[in-house]
DNA sequence: CGCAGCCTTGACCATTATCAACGCTGGTGG
DNA sequence: CCACCAGCGTTGATAATGGTCAAGGCTGCG
């Protein structure tokens, strides 16, 4: 299921490359705030990663032996109901943290949506360098406090927005969340798929479409490709978020 | 808009009546695994409150100065748009933390839905308490993290499930959260309204009531009252919550 | 006793889901 | 090099869940 990265350092984001760019364009990181000799010592326990997209890093139900950190490309989290239903819960980016989750199984599962690579620590592990590194607890308490807020967005745009106003809001919130998905003069890139999108927004693939064409319509964006897209007109897009369009 | 509760001590969690039997009752509070020299220290600093239903505790926008800890009673807490659109993000009881959002200004509003008692805490007393106190951060971090897998669970209710199995998850959820809401043989209490259940479920009052009157009529609950009711079936209703019914 | 507030029920409506067909695009193999 | 195919996306027609509007009932309190 994992396959493990020749490259050997940086995980904890101070050598690679790609993990000082997250952590340096990302206020509350892993890394900020921790001192070298701490972050040598992760380093030294991590487990290096690299994924296709599909492959997975957590299952839900699975033993919750390890926590990652993300450090290139993105990652849904979505939980199921039986008869297949999914939720996705979040997006995760370059720098981004997963399975702080308390309890002995994973309660969500996350899979690569495109290449990704990441670095694992053993369960065990990150408690022992929780107690003996507080500015780490720190950094995971403000994380985890910032994911809350993100959620309590995100339960007011599923519980009480329209689809126009969630797939505004969406669009104004993923370049936001990961600098790596924002070009230029208001380009947005989308790894993820419609049905990727309209599981995060409580949607079908169906409405997600006809919104981003209404969108288009309207001359608020411009779809550059399935995957890319400009943002033609970001004031009227917020009030559309906001429910003010 | 305070009103300051004359009993000065037991904030923590320690001493008080009505605190304590929360923190036994509730294995993440904030009390536990915390030694009496650090709870001497908490009590010292907490501000005893004590509030009328539809008092706030904080609101969306203002400085957020304060952390507070529920001692008694319950409480609202939720996001507006500006068309007036609520989306209530969860209830907090005896035992809960709220406030830990990072920031200078709250971006949420709670209030109390029935009379309740709390504590605070200065922020600049708060933070300086977790630099000293290495167990509250790791005991805050277990809480932030639970609250993190329930707003996930919230997020898969709002966005994929039926109203029916809104209704049913709530009420197998809400005396599973808060021990005090539980009475004998599946008789729960529900100190909200409709209207709140609304908010919180992603409906309307009527959908609400149109729900509880279906359940009552398959057999599943029995309304004792308009705030208490008895489950009269709890297979049937996990069956409903999860879509199998 | 009467009123206010909340809840329930009913009729109708709208948004979004479902079902279905078609189109685009990128990759593969003839 | 082009044709085909599979997968994803778009568009259209119809249906259903839940929302809206409206009326009436219950309950607790002054």
């Amino acid at each position: 299921m994992f396959e493990t990265n020749a490259v050997s350092s940086g995980c904890a984001g101070r050598v690679d490359r790609n993990a000082c760019d997250a952590c340096r364009a990302r206020p509350l990181s892993v890394c900020a705030s921790i001192d070298e000799a701490d972050l040598d010592r992760l380093d030294g326990l991590a487990q290096h990663l690299s994924l296709q997209a599909g492959e997975a890093l957590t299952r839900a139900d699975d033993p919750a032996d390890h926590v990652f950190n993300i450090t290139s490309g993105s990652v849904r989290v979505y939980k199921l109901l039986p008869d297949g239903r999914r939720q996705i819960t979040g997006f995760l980016f370059a720098g981004d943290f997963l399975g702080l989750a308390t309890g002995d199984t994973y309660v969500f599962s996350a899979e690569a949506i495109e290449p990704v690579t990441a670095c694992r620590f053993r369960k065990s592990d990150y408690r022992r360098l929780i107690r003996e590194t507080p500015a780490l607890e720190t950094t995971l308490l403000d994380r985890a406090t910032h994911e809350l807020a993100a959620a309590q967005n995100q339960m007011l745009l599923l519980g009480r927005k329209t689809a126009l106003e969630r797939v505004s809001t969406f669009l104004l919130e993923l370049p936001a969340h990961d600098p790596a998905r924002r070009g230029p003069d208001g380009r947005v890139h989308l790894p993820m798929t419609r049905a990727e999108i309209a599981d995060y927004l409580g949607l079908t693939i169906e409405t997600v479409s006809r919104v981003f064409t209404r969108l288009k319509t309207r001359g608020v964006i411009r779809l550059l490709s399935l995957t890319a897209l400009q943002i033609e007109n970001p004031e009227a897009l917020l009030a559309l978020a906001e429910g003010e369009g």
